[in-house]
DNA sequence: ATTATCCGGGG
DNA sequence: GTGTACGGATAAT
C-alpha cells in the first residue's frame, strides 16, 4: 500500500538486532502516523593508497567477541569517492546493527595501513535522510504495509520512503504551555518550589489555566486539587491534544526542568513520547528536552540563536530576549503587568490568583503567536539542511552550516570528514588571524547617520575567488593569491571549482531570485527563504574559523579576510571622497556621518558603488538614524569594541552595553538606559549629566530604596567547592547559617553594606542590610556603566562626581 | 597579573 | 553521543 505524510520528528532504534529508522508525522488527512524504515548503518574506510584490497579482505574478516556474541561485519564494498575533493579508493563497511559500530571501527585500528575512518561520528537518522534525499516536513511516501504497533499513533506502516514534493506541511496545531512557581529565589532546581499554576494556548483557539487553589471565576481556570493532579492533568491536556508541536519560552532552560523535578518528585510519569517513552533530558552545557515524536521547540532558544544580530535586516533589533521584550518587537504587544514576584504572597493567601492565571495564559499565548511567526523561519531552514525541526531549532549558524554541508556532499560524492578531536580542537585554538579590518570610533555624538552594510561580502568573496579547503594550496601557475596580509599571502586555484565556493554561489544565487520575487509580491515565506539562505551563506566564513568544524581551515577564513580588508578599505575610502565622514567600520559594515548631504545623496552612492562591484556582491543601505554615541571600549591591547546606540525615528538601538544582566544592580541598568535615551532622544548632553549627578547625591545621602541595591548572583555549585569566596558565596553561607535553604542553582540576592574588608565581607542579605555603601554603588555599580559615555562626549569621570549643578559644555 | 566565576532566558 | 556555547565582565587570589 502506498501512503503520503509529512514527517514530523525522526529517530532511530534497533528492533531485533537490525537498524531501523522511525518517522512520526501526519498523513495527508490529519492522522498521527509512524513509518519504519529498515536503514544499515555503515561507515568508510580510506585506506593508504596501496593497501585498499587488503585491508578490505582483513576488515571483511573482523570477528571480535561482545559478551556471548561474536559480532562481525555484514559485508563491504569498495567505491571511489572524494575527500576534500581528492579522488580516493574508499572501502564501505555496512554493519549488522549500530551497536557494532564501536566495536568494529575500534577493530579496524589494528589493521596495518588501514589509513583513515570516516563518517563514524554521525547519527544513525542524519546518515539515513541525507542518504535517501528526504527533506522533514516536505510531503513523503510511504510505499509498505500497515503493522501493529504499541505507539500513540493512527497507523503504523513499515516500509520505504521517498520524498515526493516539496511542498510543506500546512496547518500545524501548536500546543504552547508556560509555568508559574512560587519561588522566592528562582532557583532551577525547584525540589522545595511548587509549580502553581501551568498556562496553555492552542493554535485552534485552545485557551486554558490549570491552578490547584480554588477561586471564583469565569476564565478558562480549571481547578485541580493539588500539584499532582494539576501535572496530570497537564500530561493529559496534551495527550489528548495531539499537538504536532510543542512549545514554550525558554521551555528547554526553565519550564521543563522544573516539571521534571516536581513531577520525579510527586511521581507522575511523563509519558508524553509517542512511543510511550518517558519525556528525555539531554544535559550539557545548554540542556533540552525531547519527547519521541513530538518536536519541542523552545522559541527563546531560536530566536536568540537564529533572529538576533548585529545590524542586519530581517533580524530582530531587541537587546533582550525576554519575552516582553521579543512580543513588543514581533508582536507589537506585551505582557500582562502584574508583578509576579507578589505570585507567592499572593498564592499562600489565595488573593488574586484569577489575575495571575490569566497572565500565565497571555504568556503562554504570546509564545504561541511568536512561535507562528517564526515558524517559517525555522521551516525555510529545515528545507535547506534536511534535519527535523527539533534539531534545526535548537543549532547555531555553525551547526547548520555543517549539516547543509553534509547534505551537500552526495551531490559531490565527498565523504564527510570527521569532527576534531578534543586535542585537535584545543590546537586549533591557538590560531590565530588577523581579524576583519576595523575603522576604529573616535568616539563621540554623531548626527544624521548612514549605515552602509556589506552582507554578501564574505560569501560572495568565497564564491568570487574560489576559496575551499579543496583549492588552497602553495603559489604555482594555476593559483590566484590573496592580497598580503600580515605578510602572508594565500593560494587559491582557480581552475576547478570547489565544493564549498560551488555551494555558496548556488546560495547566493538563489536569494537573488527570491529578492526579486519579493519585489513582486511581498510574501512572509519567500522573506524568510531569503533570511535563512542569507544567513547561511554569511555564515560559512565564520565556520571554517571555527575550531569545532569539520570543514576547518583558518588559511581560507584568513584567506577571506585579506580580501574583505580590500573591499572595506575601498568602501571607506570611496565614501570619505563622497564627501561622507566615516565615523566607525568593522570587518563589513560601515557608519557614516552625512554631514550636509541627504538620503538621495546617500543612496546614489550606494547604486555608484555597486555598480563598480562584481555581480554577487552587494552594499545595501542598513538604515538611517537621527543620532549615534559611539563609545570606545578597552579591550586589552587589540583596540576598540563594537559598543554604539543610535536612534532612528524614535526607536534605540543599542550595542555592546551590558545593560540587562540581573548581577548588576537596578539603579545602575537603570541610569544607564536613561542616560542613553537622553542624549539620544533629546541630544541634552547637560541634563543627562545633570541627572547622573542627581543619581549619585541620592545615592550618597542614602535616600535610594534599599531593594534597588540588590545584586543578584546564582550558585552554581555546592558551596563547599567553591575555590574562591566571591560576594554571592559569602551571602549563601549567611544563609546557610540562618537555615536559609542554599542549592547549585539558587539565585542569591545581596546587598554591599557599610564596612571594611573585601566585598565579599560587606555583602549582605537584603534582609540584614541596614544600609548601603554608597561608595561602592557609585564607584562598582554606576561609574562603569556610564563613564565612557561621557568621555565619550567630552566629559571626564570628575565632572560626573563635582558636585553643584554647573555644566562645563565639552566640545559641543 | 592571573585565575575563578558568572551573565543570558525563566518565577 | 554528536558537542563540551561564547565572549566579556567582576572580584578574588
Amino acid at each position: 500500500m502506498e501512503l503520503q505524510f509529512y514527517p514530523l520528528d525522526i529517530d532511530s532504534l534497533v528492533i531485533d538486532g537490525k537498524d531501523y529508522v522511525r518517522l512520526f508525522g501526519r498523513t495527508i488527512d490529519g492522522k498521527r502516523i509512524c513509518v519504519f524504515e529498515q536503514f544499515d548503518n555503515y561507515f568508510w574506510v580510506i585506506p593508504d593508497r596501496e593497501n585498499v584490497e587488503w585491508v578490505r579482505k582483513q576488515i571483511e574478516c573482523i570477528k571480535v567477541k561482545d559478551d556471548q556474541k561474536v559480532v562481525y561485519v555484514k559485508k563491504t564494498e569498495l567505491h571511489t569517492k572524494k575527500f576534500f575533493g581528492k579522488t580516493v579508493k574508499a572501502v564501505k563497511i555496512i554493519l549488522n546493527t549500530s551497536k557494532d559500530l564501536r566495536l568494529i571501527s575500534q577493530e579496524v585500528k589494528n589493521i596495518r595501513g588501514y589509513g583513515s575512518r570516516k563518517e563514524i561520528d554521525i547519527n544513525l537518522y542524519k546518515k539515513y535522510l541525507i542518504e535517501n534525499k528526504i527533506t522533514p516536513l516536505t510531503l513523503c511516501k510511504v510505499d509498505g504495509k500497515v503493522i501493529e504497533s504499541e505507539l500513540e499513533v493512527d497507523i503504523c506502516v513499515k516500509g520505504h520512503v521517498v520524498q515526493e514534493e516539496e511542498e510543506i506541511i500546512q496547518d500545524v496545531k501548536v500546543l504552547s504551555f508556560d509555568i508559574e512557581t512560587a519561588d522566592p529565589v528562582l532557583s532551577n532546581q525547584g525540589v522545595d518550589v511548587p509549580i502553581v499554576m501551568i498556562g496553555l494556548s492552542g493554535s485552534d483557539g485552545f485557551k486554558k489555566c490549570i491552578t490547584w487553589q480554588k477561586f471564583d471565576t469565569k476564565e478558562d481556570i480549571e481547578f485541580a486539587s493539588n500539584e499532582t493532579e494539576m501535572l496530570i492533568k497537564f500530561r493529559d491536556i496534551i495527550k489528548d491534544y495531539k499537538p504536532d508541536y510543542i512549545v514554550g519560552y525558554y521551555s528547554d532552560g526553565f519550564d521543563w526542568p522544573h516539571i521534571k523535578t516536581r513531577a520525579d518528585l510527586l511521581k507522575v510519569n511523563l509519558d508524553l513520547g509517542l512511543d510511550k517513552s518517558r519525556i528525555k533530558f539531554k544535559r550539557g552545557i545548554s540542556s533540552s528536552i525531547k519527547i519521541n515524536g513530538i518536536p519541542h521547540i523552545d522559541v527563546c532558544g531560536f530566536v536568540k540563536q537564529i533572529m538576533s544580530g548585529d545590524v542586519a535586516s530581517g533580524s530582530l533589533q531587541t537587546q533582550s530576549y525576554s519575552l516582553d521584550s521579543v512580543a513588543e518587537e514581533i508582536l507589537g504587544e506585551k505582557k500582562i503587568d502584574v508583578d509576579i514576584t507578589k505570585l507567592r504572597d499572593c498564592w499562600d493567601n489565595n488573593e488574586n490568583l484569577e489575575e495571575f492565571c490569566l497572565y500565565n495564559i497571555k504568556d503562554a499565548e504570546l509564545c504561541l503567536r511568536i512561535f507562528e511567526r517564526i515558524l517559517p523561519n525555522i521551516t525555510e531552514l529545515v528545507k535547506i539542511v534536511s534535519l527535523p525541526i527539533y534539531d534545526v531549532s535548537k543549532m547555531s549558524f555553525g551547526q547548520l552550516i555543517e549539516n547543509y554541508l553534509m547534505k551537500r556532499t552526495r551531490d559531490f560524492n565527498e565523504i564527510i570528514p570527521g569532527r576534531p578531536t578534543y586535542n585537535e580542537r584545543e590546537g586549533r585554538t591557538y590560531n590565530t588571524y588577523t581579524g576583519g579590518f576595523v575603522f576604529e570610533p573616535k568616539p563621540g555624538l554623531y548626527e544624521n547617520l548612514a549605515v552602509f552594510d556589506f552582507r554578501g561580502l564574505h560569501p560572495s568573496i568565497i564564491s568570487a575567488h574560489n576559496i575551499c579547503l579543496s583549492t588552497i594550496t602553495d603559489a604555482n601557475e594555476d593559483a590566484k593569491e590573496t592580497p598580503e596580509i600580515d605578510g602572508e599571502k594565500y593560494y587559491f586555484n582557480y581552475k576547478e571549482e570547489g565544493f564549498i565556493p560551488h555551494i555558496v554561489k548556488e546560495l547566493i544565487e538563489r536569494r537573488i531570485r527570491i529578492k526579486a520575487m519579493i519585489k513582486e509580491k511581498d510574501d512572509p515565506v519567500l522573506k524568510a527563504r531569503s533570511y535563512a539562505l542569507k544567513i547561511i551563506a554569511a555564515g560559512f566564513h565564520g565556520y571554517m574559523g571555527y575550531a569545532g568544524a569539520r570543514w576547518y581551515s583558518i588559511d581560507c577564513a584568513a584567506g577571506i579576510l585579506s580580501y574583505a580588508r580590500h573591499y572595506i578599505k575601498k568602501l571607506i575610502f570611496q565614501a570619505q571622497k563622497f564627501g561622507f565622514n566615516v565615523i566607525y567600520g568593522d570587518t563589513d559594515s560601515v557608519f557614516v556621518e552625512m554631514g550636509d548631504k541627504n538620503k538621495d545623496d546617500a543612496l546614489r552612492f550606494l547604486d555608484e558603488f555597486n555598480s563598480k562591484l562584481p555581480s554577487l556582491m552587494e552594499l545595501e543601505l542598513e538604515n538611517f538614524y537621527e543620532r549615534g554615541i559611539f563609545v570606545c571600549k578597552k579591550v586589552g591591547t587589540k583596540g576598540a569594541k563594537k559598543k554604539y546606540a543610535l536612534i532612528s525615528e524614535g526607536k534605540i538601538k543599542v550595542r555592546g552595553f551590558e545593560t540587562v544582566r540581573r548581577d548588576w544592580s537596578y539603579i545602575s541598568r537603570d541610569i544607564q538606559k536613561e542616560v542613553i535615551k537622553i542624549i539620544l532622544e533629546e541630544k541634552d548632553l547637560g541634563k543627562a549629566l545633570n541627572y547622573v549627578k542627581g543619581k549619585i547625591e541620592k545615592i550618597k545621602n542614602k535616600e535610594m530604596d534599599i531593594n534597588d541595591m540588590v545584586i543578584k548572583t546564582q550558585l552554581k555549585k555546592k558551596i563547599e567547592e567553591y575555590e574562591s569566596i566571591g560576594p554571592h558565596v559569602a551571602v549563601a553561607r549567611q544563609m546557610l547559617q540562618k537555615n536559609i535553604r542554599v542549592i547549585p542553582g539558587s539565585i542569591i540576592s545581596y546587598v554591599i553594606t557599610e564596612g571594611k574588608g573585601l566585598i565579599r565581607d560587606k555583602a549582605k542579605l537584603v534582609e540584614d542590610a541596614k544600609n548601603y555603601d554608597a561608595e561602592y554603588y557609585i564607584n562598582h555599580q554606576v561609574l562603569p556603566s556610564v563613564e565612557n559615555i561621557f568621555e565619550a562626549v567630552g566629559y571626564k569621570k570628575e565632572d560626573l562626581l563635582s558636585k553643584g549643578n554647573q555644566v562645563r559644555l565639552g566640545e559641543f
